[in-house]
DNA sequence: TAAACAAGTTTATTTTATAAACCAAAAATA
DNA sequence: TATTTTTGGTTTATAAAATAAACTTGTTTA
């Protein structure tokens, strides 16, 4: 059977690459609230996901107070449409 | 979100009820052989959906040979379908 | 009869996911 | 204005999982 991406093969790392699937960009805060993680694991499956190139994090500062946005790269598009294929195998679709 | 069943939330795991879903029943080797899995996981695997219900597994002696077949469960049915939807919240299908 | 194989199980190791603790700055409050 | 709380995170520690390696029991084969 074929293989799932592992990287993506994970609940919240799944959440966040559908939400930003569908939106031009989200913020740490946003993604926080739609996915109910807690912002440290929130923080460390970011930094894996834009680490394997997958989204792209920009840290910035709104007036006084810090954002983290993120944006699915083409990459990251691209893992997440094969991860869907390679799931309909197992689901049956 | 919708939350995604921990248990068939694993690749081995989701490919036997995978299987499971579409055959009366199947041998462990037979599974192995599908899934590519060494037996050691395939072993634990499968305790784990036996405890919790999703699939019945079956000891008997083929001639001098044992054999160890499998057969999802009316729960496991459910939790299959169950897990199904809510992926389709993360997968959009 | 010794070596190799079959069909698993048990145990150990490596990864992962997750939460808890922490930090710095800003805002609210007493 | 001093202190507490909140915001927006990161880092570290822990619990759980996946996986592989080693082992077992019995069988077949050379």
């Amino acid at each position: 059977m074929k293989e799932l991406n592992a990287l993506l093969h994970s609940q919240l790392r799944l959440a966040v690459m559908s939400i930003l699937m569908n939106v031009a960009d989200a913020d740490f805060v946003y993604i926080k609230g739609i996915t109910g993680a807690t912002a440290g694991n929130l923080s460390v499956q970011l930094d894996k996901l834009s680490s394997a190139g997958y989204i792209e994090v920009k840290k910035e500062f709104v007036g006084k107070k810090p954002r983290t946005t993120c944006a699915i790269t083409t990459l990251g598009r691209e893992a997440f449409c094969e991860y869907v294929e390679a799931l309909k195998e197992y689901i049956k679709l």
